[in-house]
DNA sequence: ATGCCGTACCAAGTACGA
């Protein structure tokens, strides 16, 4: 089984090529972040390639969704004790059981700047991620949090460590909450990179950040043992980078072993 | 060439991203 996580940045303006992708790297499972659009505008092409789609979206941010070939069931929108921001309730997690794999979908929120009330969200948010990964993944079954974690695990997951000294995605309790994770029974798969020597997920637009590889893997599968025991390979799709109108995030690509 | 920011809102300029 074939189950990927991508950043889109607009399923809407994203169509052309997330269709393309789907049709060359045939996934069987995908987790899908930042479709700024509502649940109900979802393009209704990625069902005519054979997918069934579960989406979770309010409109202009935010907004998930994961699509199957492999089944999907018992579809749970949102986290346990999920905090608001601004008095609502966005639409950042989303799980799903597709071929007896449980899966989420996560977008975490990003935090802005360190003390910001949006880093506190963030911090809130990522105390709710581990909540219902401590209620789900007790069951005995392959389990992933898959999605843009807006968090680089180490300092090698940033192109040059000495430009976030102010920075979020970096800080201590950020990485934290990600400890918190693993503690809770997952392990981070980290994905091989197509080229160079470290697996960025994320390039900024500005400044020729792709082209000079200024990337961030921010973009994580976090999965459990069962899981993890099942992935042969996992690798970042940079090819999906490249080229016109791309999101700035690239695909991550894992293969589980029957 | 992988190439110097893109998207949704909605019709101009702003919020947001990481």
């Amino acid at each position: 089984m074939r189950i990927a996580t991508w950043n889109v940045n607009s399923i809407v303006a994203r169509l052309p090529r997330v269709l393309a992708w789907l049709e060359s790297a045939k996934p069987d499972v995908v987790c899908l972040q930042e479709l700024k659009c509502t649940t109900d505008a979802f393009p209704p092409e990625v069902a005519g390639l054979g997918y069934e789609v579960a989406a979770y979206g309010l409109g202009r941010w935010n907004g998930v969704a994961i699509l199957s070939r492999a089944g999907l069931e018992d579809v749970r929108r949102g986290l346990i004790d999920e905090p608001a921001y601004e008095n609502e309730t966005e639409p950042r997690a989303i799980g799903a059981t597709c071929g007896g794999v449980r899966v989420w979908s996560v977008y975490v929120p990003n935090g802005r700047e360190p003390g910001h009330s949006h880093y506190e969200y963030k911090l809130r948010w990522l105390e709710a991620l581990h909540t219902t990964v401590t209620a789900e993944s007790t069951a005995d079954r392959p389990f992933a949090v898959l999605g843009d974690f807006n968090i680089a695990p180490a300092d090698d997951d940033v192109w040059d460590i000495s430009l976030f000294t102010e920075s979020t995605h970096v800080t201590e309790p950020e990485r934290k909450a990600l400890e918190a994770l693993r503690g809770a029974g997952l392990r981070d798969i980290v994905p091989r990179a197509l080229k160079y020597d470290r697996p960025y997920t994320y390039w900024d637009y500005r400044q020729l950040a792709f082209p000079n590889n200024h990337g961030m893997r921010i973009d994580l599968v976090y999965g459990n043992g069962d899981f993890a025991a099942a992935v042969g390979d996992a690798y970042v799709d940079r090819e999906a980078r490249k080229g016109k109108s791309p999101s700035d995030h690239a695909p991550v690509v894992v293969d589980l072993t029957p």
